[in-house]
DNA sequence: CGTTGCCCATAACCTGTGTTAACAGGCTCG
DNA sequence: CGAGCCTGTTAACACAGGTTATGGGCAACG
């Protein structure tokens, strides 16, 4: 039971950071019963042609959107983190139309659709967070097509690598500019329509240019300005509240003058 | 008033494609005040950065979302075609991620986010088929940044052509395999992430392959069966009613067998 | 403690697509 | 009716990034 507070507080915090909700809403989040399940990397969660009744919520780990193409080769268009629900799509639409797999251990919270929309019914502020939570990964999506479409491999590493920055930090996963990032380089590889062989080249020009730094299994940006220019980033279309943007900026200073 | 009718009629026929709609809900629709505004090609109808009261449907000609990179390249992420409500995201978010412009000339008809806001809260259900349009929208999206990362240009513009094709021809806009088609190789460019020079290669080659065929501004698709195999073009993210995905089929039948 | 299987790095070579430029056809407009 | 302008075509050349191949580090496991 206490499981349940903490396993929902992380959705109730990227919906908090969407649309402010009331003590009654935040309650009916926290009812929705979850179940927990753990996974390994690279394990399937859903497949495209699904027509699944439950959705999942991130707990922890990252996961990923992708499409296989009939000669075999991969399109991650979506990256997941914590607080994420990579299919809330599944609300309402028949059947998964991409499938989404783990991309490191984690952690997901399984939940019925007919118990989402029963509280959506209920709650017709929550299901405008939900609805705008969709909406800002549409508008990702939109982002994704620009960096894929226009951008060269170098800009485009460095895009991506600032859009999961903020990301990750509204929720609270970045310590002083570094974070967990057990993502292998094939994996980017395909997140940013690149070859593997091209994605460690680039990458090994990012570190020499001081951009990032890759330590283990952990990522650090030592010069977040820096990093948002390589990576032409205007943070705009994540549509954060202003009090979250606020923070970054925050943190953004904090960071630079901690070096 | 009678004008207003035929109006909407379009939008209804859009949503109905998606969702099943009753007589009140289609009346609702109906009150909807709506101006009617005649535009040339090329025009900004909302701008990035805008915060605005309004959105408007298309009812005649086709538009495009598009970016502009800070070296000035332009990268075009959906297109739009009568029926849909390019920026219904602006029920929810509050700043335009991109800007929208005409791509030929165009009807488009404004209405208040506050009319539409309302007409949802007393209409679950059409609040419903709005999201699962925005969900649709954003469908889409995922399989372009499939199309634009990992598909070579030929495979790319067959599959562009492919799903315009279908989208026409669920609100009626396709005789005979043939449609109004009088946007411009830049701008075909813009939304395949290629250059225009190689797009007037790509499009020669599919050309010569009869795969299309180009006359005036219209453009004929002679054989849906081998577009289809060269665009690696499989309708399911659509996620089209099964009725019209029925519809499809058959129209690809009675072309195939015009022939 | 060797084996197996990732993951990453690097080199050599190849190719699809970008770039630049020049030209032709058709619109629009003075 | 000619001047511009937009659109599309084609050619020659350049280069970013793909492909293939090899080797090294390291974790998991028997």
């Amino acid at each position: 039971m206490s499981d349940r507070h903490s396993l929902s507080a992380l959705m109730i915090l990227k919906l908090g950071s969407l649309f402010t909700l009331s003590d009654e809403e935040t309650q009916a989040l926290h009812d929705l019963p979850i179940q927990a399940i753990d996974l390994k990397s690279n394990r399937d969660i859903v497949r495209i042609g699904d027509s699944s009744l439950q959705c999942f919520l991130i707990l922890e780990g990252y996961a990923s959107s992708y499409k296989l193409t009939p000669d075999g080769q991969r399109q991650i268009m979506a990256l997941h983190i914590p607080g994420d629900i990579p299919d809330l799509q599944s609300l309402y639409l028949k059947r998964m139309d991409c499938s989404i797999a783990s991309l490191s251990p984690c952690t997901v919270g399984f939940f019925q659709v007919e118990e989402l929309r029963r509280v959506c019914a209920r709650h017709p502020r929550i299901a405008a967070a939900f609805w705008r939570d969709t909406l800002v990964d549409a508008s990702i999506l939109r982002e994704w097509v620009v960096n894929v479409g226009r951008r060269d491999a170098y800009t485009r590493i460095a895009h991506l690598l600032c859009e999961f920055l903020v990301r990750l930090e509204a929720v609270g996963l970045v310590q002083g500019g570094t974070f967990d990032f057990p993502i292998t380089q094939a994996n980017l590889a395909d997140a940013t329509g690149i070859s593997a062989v091209h994605m460690s080249r680039a990458l090994k020009a990012l570190r020499d240019n001081g951009l990032i730094q890759t330590r283990r299994r952990y990522l650090s940006v030592p010069d977040w300005q820096k990093l948002q220019e390589a990576g032409e980033f205007d943070p705009l279309y994540l549509h954060l509240e202003d009090n979250v943007a606020a923070g970054l900026l925050r943190t953004s200073q904090l960071e630079t003058a901690a070096l």
